[in-house]
RNA sequence: GGGUCCUUAGCUCAGUUGGUUAGAGCGCUACGUUGACAUCGUAGAGGUCGGUGGUUCGAAUCCACUAGGACCCACCA
């Protein structure tokens, strides 16, 4: 204290604060009673994650939201961990085991390589939670929670079985999504459909009868090998009379029925479709309506079998080429037509998928799916913003049964049992048992691993100790459940959002939050996805070295419109920087001046206050009742400009620049007293978003108790006695005045700091104000640079003077010697062209009858006064310029 | 094929239930090293709110159509 800081430096003071909150257990909640709880479940990032900025983002929303809720006296819990993320960890390691070892995880074995994944964990798997810390995260650690902890998969496999006893998991084969380069099922989330440039073959199958051929058209001529029919519209005339007869499949020269089915289009293609039951999703329905064989002509690495005759062992799309070729040497190829078609693509691998009928395990999901629906459309949930309802309730209305077996070794095994056979093999012909523990001694447990989601969607309670049966655990689920909100993208809504309201309210009884915050993705500056392939994207922990922690928050939020995609540039964050550069300046124009030890507190009452204090005090209850409704509604960036506004506009540029001492003096204790209560207060409202600043200038304002720290300080109430409209209305006449004056200074080219004489015109009948006017003349030499400013009722303007008219006030300035009255004329002129622009604009309303007529009252009144006001003015603009000569 | 969102100042974007002289940051122009801050201050320029039509006393805001862009979903071979 007492010392002028040195300059801002953001890294010195982020890893102080934030060791210190974590030590002292500031970001700790437990059970109290007399609290309300405030709960958000962290999105547990994958441990594979290094932190981008759609983290920083939501991590900053989400942190803001628990920070503010705390300092308002909630229990805030917000919970940490990480995701075990099957596939992307997997695949991480098997790249590090290639690189390291040279080695494949079938050289390990499934026991080594999922010891070498722990391992990989170890090492690497917290990374990210560090890097959260950087940002300022304060959530509580100490309940960390990781998807492959012992008691969460404990909960994983329990939720198998109970959704298995209760029929709505079952094992079947069907077709479903093959990824040929992670080898395993994928759920339908997990294929992205794109569009792309192929052809449309048109292929002759000759009759068996030698009686011609039938022509069909296909996007996927390797497919062939495995059609079981061909099938024909049934008021097809053209075909009509093939119904029944056989065709020849080309290249294996096996001979297929032909078939009529209503599914297909008499006008698309050649009108005739080739049915490949094993390897498409519509071919699979016409195979089992007409009873035709699947017949299977792909190996899982997407190689053709030894169905595939002389093709068997190719590539599948080598064999395209090679198949094209030959039926094109055969004659048997019609023609070739570019064709648009969309291609399913694995989300992970990139790689096309193949739809192949395989024997996997669902979850039914319609019986999960209709309470979902029912949660948010009775509105126990809510979304912000509102319009993301729709894409749920689309999703859910049209769900699909859910592929949960993965072929993976990084995972949560299925607790399903099978009897070993002579070999030690699984033996089919028994029947398998479901069940958390192994029934009995010697029975194989089910190779495949659950869908990673399918732990992820427990996150809401299982991090709290569900299903365990201890005292303390139920305590805090019936505490701690349902949280309040969660902070999400919209890329994960039906693979994690809908599907946590789903299980929590069959396994919990009730939704797992009330309200959630979609927010927009992060773009770059071009608006193009951040990727690792483009190399576009920007590193949070670089931007936070670069502007400090606080400054990326901030600019985070300011730019964290409802749901709008933000794109992204890290000039962006000179905003945040600029504003704590601020902020920590600040300090020093009171803080210069304290002494150490003195406890500054306000001693006088509100009443006493100066003008500019008064102002500043009711500019700050009117922002926190702003503020507060804000972030109810979770529009934090309205609710951070109005602080910045406050801050910036209103304390800095006026507030403080009016309480400043004259050069050589110092600042009255009262005065200081003052500031140091209202700078508090900013620094308070501030917190959520720039914890690590705040904290720090916390600590310099006053001699504090140990635990009296800003994070757990009580965030600012509006305090309704302490809000002055008439100081408003002053002191905003005082600031246009002023503006008006150093406007007529820069016209004139007159240096800012020469110093003017200035005449105050105030019409007849303001007393109180000339008062007002007269105790705070002060105001104008400092702002101004106005020498003894004359104020009075009826002042008449002296020759040659410039003129500020502002309602029916008007500020002369004499100016002898150096005005131009070509100057002045020029300014009034201009001034008067635009107010008479206005004033018209205004009449032409009011002369509209209807307008008079059924507008309501008081907005007829308000154009009324706006337009007398206006002529006022114009009339006070015209005598000045009349008045020049 | 269905659906959602975006188009507002040179740039990036706010603008809540229709009534504001349409705002912010950056950039731009002029001036300014007055004891917090040049990561700053003061003053200023800059917008017929993509287009057309409609509803209304009144539209950036509501409706319809339309142009351009982004995204989601969908089994047309």
């Amino acid at each position: 204290m007492a010392v002028k800081l040195a300059a801002y430096d953001p890294q010195t003071i982020e890893t102080k604060w934030y060791a210190f909150w974590e030590e002292n257990g500031y970001f700790a909640a437990r059970r109290d009673p007399s609290k309300k709880p405030h709960v958000i479940v962290m999105p547990p990032p994958n441990v594979t994650g290094r932190l981008h900025m759609g983290h920083a983002l939501q991590d900053t929303v989400q942190d803001a939201l628990t920070r503010l809720r705390r300092m308002q006296g909630y229990e805030a819990l917000w919970m940490p961990g990480k995701d075990h993320a099957g596939i992307a960890t997997q695949n991480v390691v098997e790249r590090a085991l290639k690189a390291a070892e040279g080695k494949s995880r079938h050289d390990l074995g499934r026991e080594a390589f999922v010891e070498k994944c722990w391992e990989w964990v170890g090492e690497y798997g917290n990374i990210i939670l560090d890097q959260k810390r950087r940002l300022g995260d304060s959530c509580d650690w100490g309940r960390e929670r990781f998807t492959f902890d012992d008691a969460y998969v404990k909960a994983v496999q329990h939720v198998f079985v109970k959704l298995y006893d209760a029929g709505l998991i079952y094992r079947g084969e069907y077709l479903i999504n093959w990824c040929p380069v992670d080898m395993t099922a994928l759920s339908d989330e997990e294929v992205d459909n794109v569009e792309r440039d192929g052809f449309l073959w048109y292929i002759r199958y000759p009759l068996e009868d030698g009686s011609g051929h039938l022509t069909i058209a296909t996007t996927r001529p390797e497919t062939m090998l495995g059609d079981a029919a061909i099938a024909v519209h049934p008021e097809d005339e053209r075909y009509a009379h093939l119904i029944g007869k056989n065709a020849i499949l080309p290249l294996l020269n096996r001979p297929i029925p032909i078939i009529a089915d209503e599914y297909v289009k008499r006008e698309f293609g050649a009108g005739a479709l080739k049915v490949t039951p094993a390897h498409d999703k519509n071919d699979f329905e016409i195979g089992q309506k007409h009873g035709l064989e699947c017949i299977g002509i792909m190996n899982l690495d997407a190689t053709i079998n030894a169905m595939g005759g002389p093709y068997a062992g190719l590539d599948r799309f080598v064999a395209r080429e090679r198949i094209v070729a030959d039926l094109e040497a055969l004659g048997l190829l019609d023609k070739t037509e570019p064709h648009k078609l969309t291609v399913p693509i694995s989300s992970r691998s990139k790689a096309v998928i193949e739809p192949l009928i395989s024997r996997q395990w669902f979850v039914r999901m319609k019986p999960l799916a209709d309470p979902a629906v029912e949660a948010v459309r009775s509105g126990k949930v809510t979304f912000y913003p509102k319009r993301w309802e729709n894409e749920y309730y689309r999703w859910l209305e049209n769900i699909r049964d859910w592929c949960i077996s993965r072929q993976l070794w990084w995972g949560h095994r299925i607790p399903v049992w099978y009897y070993p056979d002579a070999q030690g093999a699984i033996d089919e012909s028994r029947p398998f048992l479901v069940s958390v523990e192994q029934p009995e001694p010697g029975m194989l447990q089910d190779e495949d691993v659950l869908d990673t989601w399918f732990s992820s969607w427990l996150w809401p309670f299982a991090t709290l100790g569900w299903p365990q049966e201890k005292e303390s655990i139920k305590q805090d689920l019936a505490y701690f459940y349902p949280g309040q909100v969660l902070v999400s993208g919209y890329d994960i809504l039906f693979f994690w959002i809908a599907r946590m309201i789903m299980a929590g309210q069959y396994f919990m009884g009730d939704i797992p939050y009330r309200d959630i915050f979609i927010t927009g993705m992060i773009k770059d500056k071009q608006g193009r996805w951040m990727s690792k392939s483009l190399g576009n994207g920007i590193d949070p922990l670089e931007m936070i070295e670069q502007y400090g922690a606080d400054a990326v928050r901030f600019s985070l939020t300011v730019l964290c419109a409802q749901g709008q995609d933000i794109k992204l540039d890290p000039t962006k964050f000179e905003m945040g920087r600029n504003f704590a550069n601020k902020i920590w300046n600040a300090f020093n124009v009171f803080g210069q001046f304290m002494d150490e030890g003195v406890a500054y507190r306000r001693t006088r009452r509100f009443e006493d206050l100066e003008l500019v204090e008064r102002w500043m005090l009711t500019r700050l209850n009117q922002t926190i009742v702003e503020v507060n409704e804000d972030i109810d509604r979770y529009r934090l960036n309205d609710a951070i400009t109005k602080i910045y506004t406050l801050f910036w506009g209103d304390f800095c540029d006026w507030y403080l620049e009016l309480i400043k001492p004259a050069p050589g003096q110092a600042v009255a204790a009262e005065t200081i007293a003052l500031a140091v209560e209202i700078y508090e207060k900013l620094l308070q409202l501030l917190h959520p978003f720039m914890p690590f600043i705040t904290e720090d200038l916390w600590w310099r304002l006053r001699t504090r108790e140990a635990g009296d720290a800003c994070i757990s300080s009580a965030w600012p109430v509006s305090n309704p006695a302490e809000i002055d409209p008439s100081a408003v209305e002053a002191l905003g006449l005082m600031q246009a005045l002023i503006s008006g004056i150093r406007n007529v200074k820069n016209e004139y080219n007159v240096s800012p700091g020469k110093e003017i004489e200035a005449i105050l015109n105030l019409p007849a009948g303001a007393n109180g104000l000339q008062q007002t006017m007269e105790a705070n003349k002060r105001y104008f030499e400092r702002l101004a640079k106005v020498k003894d400013l004359k104020v009075g009722v009826g002042q008449a303007k002296p020759k040659a003077s410039a003129s500020v008219v502002v309602g029916a006030n008007e500020v002369y300035i004499p100016l002898a010697g150096m005005i131009d009255l070509s100057i002045e004329r020029d300014r009034l002129n201009k001034e008067i062209a635009q107010k008479e622009q206005y004033v018209q604009a205004v009449l032409k309303k009011l002369g509209n009858e209807s307008f008079v007529a059924r507008a309501p009252a008081e907005v007829v009144q308000g154009e009324r006064d706006k337009a007398s006001q206006a002529e006022d003015e114009l009339g006070r603009l015209r005598a000045n310029l009349a008045d020049l000569g």
